[in-house]
DNA sequence: ACTTTATGCGTTTTT
DNA sequence: CGCATAAAGT
C-alpha cells in the first residue's frame, strides 16, 4: 500500500484520497495539479477501482499521455487500462463505438479544419451569387463553430456579427450554414465541433447508451477545468450523474480558451451544479522561486474577472535573481540576448530542454528562430502548422485514404488536382464520370480516369497509376511502409521537385518519409491512422526525440501545464502582448491571464523583453512602447536593463544601413516570404 | 471554359 | 505561407 501522505502535501493528499462524490480542486499554477491528479488515480486502483471504470478527461493529447505515464510510475501497469484523453479524442472513441444510433459509420472520418473550409467555401462559390459581399468562407466556419460551442443557433451568432458589420445576410448564412450541414451527413463525416455536439447527442438521446456508460464510468476527472465550453461540461455533468464521482481540477486565473467557447462560469459554478461538492484549495507553489511568484501575483492584482479567492505561497527559497527586464533595440536584438542568455545557461550547467521560449503568437518567433537557427542552437518548435495541416502530408493522405476508400470524394480529387491542367472543375467532372468511386487499385477504374485526362495530365499519369497498381500488393502484405514509398519513387517525388525549391522540396519529401515510418508503426494499422489522425497535433508525433537535447520555443496557449527553469517571454510591446486585437475588443483579462499563465511557467529564471522598434515589410518601422503589463509591474520587482543597440554583426542590412524610418500609418504586415523557412 | 501564373493582401491563441 | 483576384495561357 503506498503511504500517499508521504507523497503529498496535506491539500493535495485531502483531494487525492478524498472519499466519494463531486470534488473541485483549485489548483493555482504550480501547485501539484497533476501530482494530485495522478495519485488521485493511482490511490482509485489501489483501493480496488477497474481502471478501465476512470474516465480521465484532459485538455491536450500530450497532457493525458503525460498523466498516464506518471500514474504507471505509480501503481503499474494497471493505469494502461483507464480512459484518458482529450474531451474530442474521448466523444470520437465513444461515436466510433456507437455511432451507429445517430446514423455514422464506426469508421467515419474526421474532417480537420482544412477539409472543414473547403466544404464550406465550394458551398459557398455554388450558392451565393456575389460573394464579394458575402462573408467569406473562413467567416462562416467561426460562425459555425461559435454557434456549436456556445450551444447557440448560427442565427444568433450571425445576427451578433451583424451589429459589427452591417448588411450581414443573416438568412443566407444560415442556409449556407445547414448546406454545410447536409453536405456532411452525406459524406458521413464530423468536424471537431461534431464530436462533442454528437458525443453530447449520444448521451442525451440515446437512453440505453447513456445508461451503460453512466454506470461504466465510476470515476470521471477533469483537468484544466476552467477551459471547458458548455458542451464538455455537460457531458461530464452526465456521464457522472450517476456515482456522482466527478472530480474538477482547475485554475480560474488560468483560463485563456474562452475565444473558443470556455466558459469561466463553469469553474466558478460548479458548487452550484453539484451541490455538497467538497472544495480544495492548492495554493503552496514548489515550481517557482518566490521573485517569480511576486511578479505573478501582481500580475493578477489587476485582473477584473471575479474569482475564487488564492494566492500563491512561495515554498521554495529565494532564487539568484529577481526576473529580468530587457528593453532592447528591435526584435532581433532580443533574440540576440536571449541566444546570449541560453549559451550563459547552458555552459552554467542547465541543459538546454530546461528552456523555453513562449510567445503571445507564432509570428513572434521568427526572430529568435532565425538566430537559434543560425547560431546552430538546437530547438524545437510547436509550429503554427502542424505536419498533418501540411499540403505534402495532406497530398499523401489523402492518396491513402482514396485506397481504403474509393468513394472518398475529398481525396480523389485533392489526388487529381496534382495532375498538371487538372483543376478544381477537372476533378468534379471526372468524378462524377467515374460514378462517384474511384478504386486505384482496379486497372479498370485507372484505365477510365486515363481516358479522361487532358492530355498534359495524361503525360504525368502512368507513374502514378503504377503507383496504385503496385498498392494492392503491398496492402495485401500489409507493407504499408512501400505503399508511401513507391507514391513518393514513382510519382510525388517528381510533383514535389517541380512545385518546390530544392530544399523546401528535400524537406517535404522527408516529411513524407517519416509519415510512412509512423504509420508503419501505428497500432490501429493504416485504416486506424487516418481515422484519428485528424486528432493528432504536430507535438504528439513530430520526430520530438526527447533524447535530444533542445531549447522550446512555444506559444503560451501550447506550453499551458508546462514548466521549465529557464522561461524568455519575447515582445512584451504595445500591441503585440496584449495583442491589439484583444485590446481593441477589450478582451484584456483573458490576456491577462495569459500572461500570467507565462510568467508561472517558470522555475528559476524569468526574462521578459521589450523590443522599442517594430519593423514592417517595406522597410518602415515605427517605435512601439513597452507592453502594459509590464509597466504595471512595480519597479523592484524587476532587473531591468537596457540593451541599447544591435550589434553590428547582424545590424548590417537590416535597420542600419539606408537607414529610412519611413513612417507607417498602415496596419502592420510582415515579410514571410524572407524570413519563413518552411 | 478552365487552368496557370502574377500580384496584393493579411495574420492570435487550437482540439 | 495561403487566399483572393485578375490577367494570361491552353
Amino acid at each position: 500500500m503506498t503511504d500517499f501522505s508521504k507523497l503529498l502535501n496535506p491539500e493535495q493528499f485531502t483531494a487525492a484520497t478524498a472519499g466519494d462524490g463531486p470534488i473541485l480542486v483549485l489548483a493555482a499554477a504550480g501547485t501539484g495539479k497533476t501530482r494530485t491528479l495522478v495519485h488521485r488515480v493511482a490511490f482509485l486502483i489501489e483501493k480496488g477501482v477497474d481502471p478501465s471504470r476512470i474516465l480521465l478527461l484532459t485538455f491536450t493529447n500530450r497532457a493525458a499521455r503525460e498523466m498516464l505515464e506518471r500514474a504507471q510510475k505509480v501503481c503499474g501497469d494497471a493505469a494502461a487500462a483507464i480512459w484518458s484523453g482529450t474531451f474530442h479524442s474521448i466523444c470520437a472513441r465513444l461515436l466510433r463505438r456507437y455511432g451507429r444510433t445517430l446514423g455514422y459509420e464506426p469508421g467515419f472520418q474526421i474532417l480537420d479544419e482544412e477539409d472543414q473550409k473547403k466544404l464550406i467555401g465550394d458551398i459557398i462559390k455554388a450558392n451565393v451569387k456575389d460573394a464579394k459581399d458575402f462573408p467569406k468562407k473562413d467567416l462562416i466556419a467561426k460562425m459555425i463553430s461559435e454557434a456549436a460551442n456556445e450551444g447557440k443557433t448560427i442565427e444568433q451568432i450571425a445576427s451578433r456579427y451583424q451589429t459589427k458589420t452591417a448588411g450581414v445576410d443573416v438568412p443566407k448564412i444560415v442556409e449556407i450554414a445547414n448546406l454545410y450541414l447536409a453536405r456532411k451527413q452525406e459524406l458521413g463525416s464530423m468536424d471537431f465541433d461534431d464530436l462533442l455536439l454528437n458525443g453530447l447527442k449520444l448521451l442525451k438521446t440515446q437512453p440505453q447508451i447513456r445508461e451503460l456508460l453512466q454506470e461504466h464510468f465510476q470515476y470521471v476527472l477533469v483537468d484544466e477545468y476552467q477551459d471547458t465550453n458548455g458542451l464538455q461540461a455537460e457531458f461530464t455533468d452526465i456521464l457522472a450523474a450517476k456515482w456522482k464521482n466527478l472530480m474538477a481540477v482547475g485554475d480560474d486565473f488560468q483560463c485563456i480558451y474562452t475565444w473558443r467557447g470556455a466558459q469561466i462560469e463553469n469553474i466558478m459554478h460548479f458548487p452550484d451544479r453539484w451541490p455538497g461538492c467538497k472544495i480544495v484549495k492548492l495554493e503552496r507553489n514548489y515550481r517557482s522561486v518566490p521573485q517569480i511568484l511576486d511578479v505573478a501575483n501582481v500580475v493578477m492584482a489587476d485582473e477584473k474577472t471575479p474569482g475564487f479567492d488564492k494566492q500563491l505561497r512561495a515554498y521554495r527559497g529565494a532564487g539568484l535573481d529577481k526576473p529580468y527586464h530587457f528593453i532592447t533595440y528591435d526584435g532581433r536584438a532580443s533574440a540576440n540576448e536571449i541566444f546570449r542568455l541560453i549559451n550563459e545557461h547552458h555552459s552554467m550547467g542547465h541543459r538546454f530542454s530546461d528552456m523555453a521560449v513562449l510567445y503571445r503568437s507564432h509570428f513572434q518567433s521568427i526572430d529568435v528562430q532565425m538566430m537559434l537557427a543560425r547560431m546552430k542552437v538546437p530547438f524545437r518548435i510547436t509550429s503554427g502548422v502542424g505536419v498533418f495541416e501540411q499540403i505534402h502530408t495532406k497530398d499523401v493522405l489523402a492518396y491513402l485514404r482514396l485506397l481504403v476508400n474509393p468513394r472518398d470524394e475529398l481525396s480523389f480529387q485533392r489526388l487529381v488536382c496534382l495532375l498538371p491542367g487538372v483543376g478544381e472543375k477537372g476533378a468534379v467532372k471526372f468524378w462524377d464520370k467515374l460514378g462517384r468511386v474511384f478504386d486505384g487499385k482496379n486497372s479498370s477504374d485507372r484505365a477510365a480516369l486515363a481516358q479522361l485526362l487532358p492530355a498534359k495530365a495524361a503525360a504525368d499519369w502512368p507513374p502514378l497509376a503504377k503507383a496504385f497498381e503496385c498498392a494492392q500488393d503491398h496492402i495485401e502484405h500489409e507493407e504499408i511502409g512501400r505503399v508511401i514509398e513507391d507514391f513518393c519513387d514513382l510519382f510525388y517525388e517528381d510533383h514535389l521537385r517541380k512545385e518546390w525549391e530544392e530544399q523546401d522540396a528535400e524537406d517535404r519529401l522527408d516529411d513524407v518519409k517519416e509519415l510512412g515510418a509512423q504509420i508503419a508503426a501505428a497500432e490501429n494499422g493504416l485504416e486506424g491512422f487516418l481515422a484519428d489522425v485528424a486528432l493528432l497535433t504536430n507535438l504528439d508525433v513530430r520526430k520530438n526525440d526527447p533524447s535530444i537535447d533542445r531549447v522550446t520555443l512555444s506559444t503560451v496557449h501550447q506550453a499551458k501545464g508546462m514548466e521549465w527553469p529557464v522561461v524568455f517571454i519575447p515582445w512584451l510591446s504595445e500591441g503585440m502582448f496584449p495583442s491589439q486585437k484583444a485590446q481593441e475588443e477589450g478582451r484584456m483579462d483573458e490576456e491577462r491571464r495569459l500572461f500570467y499563465v507565462a510568467v508561472t511557467r517558470a522555475k528559476d529564471s524569468l526574462y521578459l523583453f521589450s523590443p522599442t522598434i517594430r519593423k514592417l515589410a517595406d522597410g518602415g518601422m515605427f517605435p512601439v512602447g513597452q507592453s502594459e503589463f509590464v509597466k504595471e509591474i512595480p519597479e523592484y520587482l524587476l532587473v531591468h536593463r537596457r540593451v541599447a543597440m544591435a550589434p553590428a554583426e547582424y545590424g548590417g542590412g537590416y535597420g542600419m544601413r539606408g537607414y529610412t524610418p519611413r513612417q507607417s500609418t498602415t496596419k502592420q504586415s510582415w515579410d514571410w516570404k524572407s524570413t519563413w523557412r518552411r
